[in-house]
DNA sequence: GTCTCATGTAAACACGTGTTGACTTCGCTG
DNA sequence: CAGCGAAGTCAACACGTGTTTACATGAGAC
């Protein structure tokens, strides 16, 4: 047993992210996230000192949305829609978006989590662009339409038959514009 | 302490209802809803066999669709932004359909159900409107738009303050018109 | 009124959970 | 190489869960 703390703990949140993006806070247990991580369960209050703060460092999250000063004007949303499918389809199983998704339907630490990922980066995204009226409800919108994508994708689990890549990145790529740049009446 | 079997059952599903709504499947214990019901928790277990199967038989769903047949094409989206809307705030606490979207975020039933109701409702209407192109991508777009209207509302808790219900009517009504009729190229 | 059986009660069971504390073992420092 | 502190192990604890079982009791039939 190679006995080195800060890869145990790397290792730790690892296995924590994968199994509560998988499953939600609920649902998975401490000793599962051990032994996906091969590594003793009193380990995780060891270094976390408990499930709830292990899930707290595990999924912090930053949307890091690109450089968008370049992008022209007219085609926003659908680059906002490319980028989330990179982003979504980009890591296998471990993404925290989804982490969060899952557990905020039942868990109140995670939904405030994503209320201020919203009200900071989603609202700070549609401030910037300078559109007319009140940015929060436009920040709203465009987190209605896209937390809907990810929701029926990687909840429900509808799939390319049900709404193809192509059809979605145009049909909501549309949507988007409207909500951070149209005209809202 | 009246006996009547019938009664019995009846308190124990709305009671059972309000709870998976308000926590989810994983976090409501059938102690909880038994004493909400304000009845012996074994009694769960001999009406309906256990916790899983109370869960089944509370949530059963129905989106119950309004005639639409009488409203002007040009207004659809419209329509059925107040129509979700008037039925999610008409019953307060206990409604079906957020049941659902919080379970189903830790429990493949309850996906699994969104999913039924999805392909038989919400394809059927679309399918019934005849608009050109694959009724199961627009039905999907209207899913991924309405699911994350309501996810965003009764999930993270986004009031009025975040996004105005007219806002929400109009914008919203306006996305759903595209994906149900327009152009989805 | 009494008998009977569905209805309701109480306690315990079996199990899985997060967590803890005492112990062992490795790796480094002198 | 010896000693010591950090890293890891092990077993048990305390608790909450869904469920079951044996028992009490009320309501309706005759």
């Amino acid at each position: 047993m190679a006995r080195n703390a800060d890869e145990t703990r790397r290792k730790l949140v690892a296995a924590a992210r994968q199994y509560f993006a998988e499953h939600g806070y609920e649902r998975t247990t401490v000793r599962a996230i051990a032994a996906e991580a091969g590594v003793n369960p009193a380990l995780i209050n060891r270094y976390f000192g408990g499930k709830e703060q292990l899930f707290a460092e595990s999924v912090s999250i930053d949307l890091g949305f690109p450089d968008l000063s370049d992008v022209p004007r007219d085609r926003l949303g659908e680059t906002l829609v490319r980028f989330f499918f990179a982003r979504w389809e980009g890591n296998a199983e471990d993404d925290l978006l989804r982490v969060l998704i899952r557990t905020a339907a039942t868990n109140a630490e995670a939904a405030e989590r994503i209320r201020t990922v919203l009200a900071e980066q989603v609202v700070g995204l549609v401030t910037q662009l300078g559109a007319p009226g009140d940015a929060r409800h436009r920040a709203a919108l465009v987190a209605s339409q896209m937390l809907g994508l990810a929701y029926t994708r990687y909840v429900l689990g509808l799939t390319d038959a049900d709404l193809s890549r192509e059809t979605a990145v145009a049909a909501i790529g549309a949507t988007l514009q409207r909500y951070l740049l149209g005209e809202l009446t």
